[in-house]
DNA sequence: TGTACATCAGTGAACGCGCGTTCACTGATGTAC
DNA sequence: TGTACATCAGTGAACGCGCGTTCACTGATGTAC
């Protein structure tokens, strides 16, 4: 974890922000291999990417800001894995659970940032992570479809945003459990997960 | 957090498990207040029962032992808080709903606990988790209604443990998601949670 | 073209802190005779 | 019944550590004249 690297040249005057991603993606690596925030320091941060620590803060508030700002890059990665996993999808329905797949198939993928990412609860006083993720890619697009199939008939016509929290909460459940508990018999591939997300949309409607 | 209390009175010879029992609950009110197992220290703990720091390594062996056992203590609430939500119900589908409610409302309000205990990931090579967890009351008396409701063919048959991990996912999911984003448009009170649960229920069998 | 200067990304050393854990010790309690 | 002793739950003090963060400083780069 302490593993230093041959240090940096110095950054031209303004490419301040190459520094940054790269701050970002070497505490995203850090992350993945410790398991955990708190075992990631800004030593090891600055270590992995050649810079003393003190450098950290010229382009991060503090620690937090640091983590946040790496959370939110992975949860940016969502929309794009769901969109190019329904490429060239004809089926309506398909296409929807493809997206939906692919959303358990990358958060186990990535099971430690997952796991982290859901786990810094948004304080309560936080007053756009509505917005925020209402209006984050992978929501709208996911909305989209879910409309489309809505218009096709092939769920229920319902309040589009209840329709993809639910969806939303079953694909984070099956994902999120699979990964605190692989000990459990899911069975070889994502069949559970598969059947239980269209489990869920042919029951939607018939509460 | 660094709060004393009057220290407590030796504890005559063979009762030393009541004061393991305090460290245990002493160490979930902690856990609560500070809302992370980080924040919660060794001396926090044995300040709170009124003890120094070292009395803590005669009952547990170490603080990961420490919040295993707190954690574990958390999760044998589930099944009698289940057991009691569905007493007096005799619809055997509004058994099995309100079970799953009951699950979802008190992961809801001990959301800290919740969210912590979840995050402790078992490690890979931990052999009894199955076992433990599939042994558990809660999974088993929840299987039982499950197995009944087959009986009965409110819900198809199908293999018992996978139907009980879809409806556990669905619960799970729903759970952690309205913990973790607390923001979204989940509805005043649990409608949207009972109406996934149900959807979900219908839909078994159909994919 | 040459020189003095301002800028500012990154440095080196140190700050104070709280942590988990260890270890030799204490002293009330129960027991043996 | 009285006394010497073993037991063992809990103590007090200290260990070494790694952490987040601060601050005065450096020195290469770009700019003004």
């Amino acid at each position: 974890m302490n593993d230093h690297v041959s240090p940096r040249p110095r950054s031209p005057r303004g490419s301040g922000d190459q520094l940054a991603e790269e701050i970002i993606s070497a505490t995203t690596d850090l992350l993945i291999e410790s398991g955990s925030e708190e075992k990631v320091s800004i030593r090891a941060v600055a270590g992995r990417v050649g810079v003393t620590p003190p450098s950290i803060y010229l382009h991060f508030e503090d620690k937090e800001a640091l983590l946040d700002a790496v959370c939110a890059r992975f949860f940016e990665q969502f929309d794009e894995v769901m969109m190019r996993a329904s490429e060239g999808i004809d089926d309506l329905f398909d296409r929807g659970l493809a997206q939906g797949l692919a959303y358990v198939r990358f958060a186990i993928d990535s099971a430690v940032m997952y796991r982290i990412t859901f786990a810094r609860v948004t304080p309560p006083g936080e007053p756009t992570l509505t917005d925020e993720v209402l209006l984050s890619s992978a929501f709208v697009h996911f909305s989209d479809t879910v409309e489309e199939m809505m218009d096709q008939g092939l769920i229920p016509r319902a309040d589009t945003v209840q329709t993809v929290l639910t969806l939303w909460a079953t694909a984070h459940g099956l994902a999120s459990l699979m990964i605190a508990k692989p000990g459990l018999p899911w069975g070889e591939g994502y069949e559970l997960a598969e059947s239980a997300l269209r489990a869920v949309c042919n029951g939607l409607g018939q509460e």
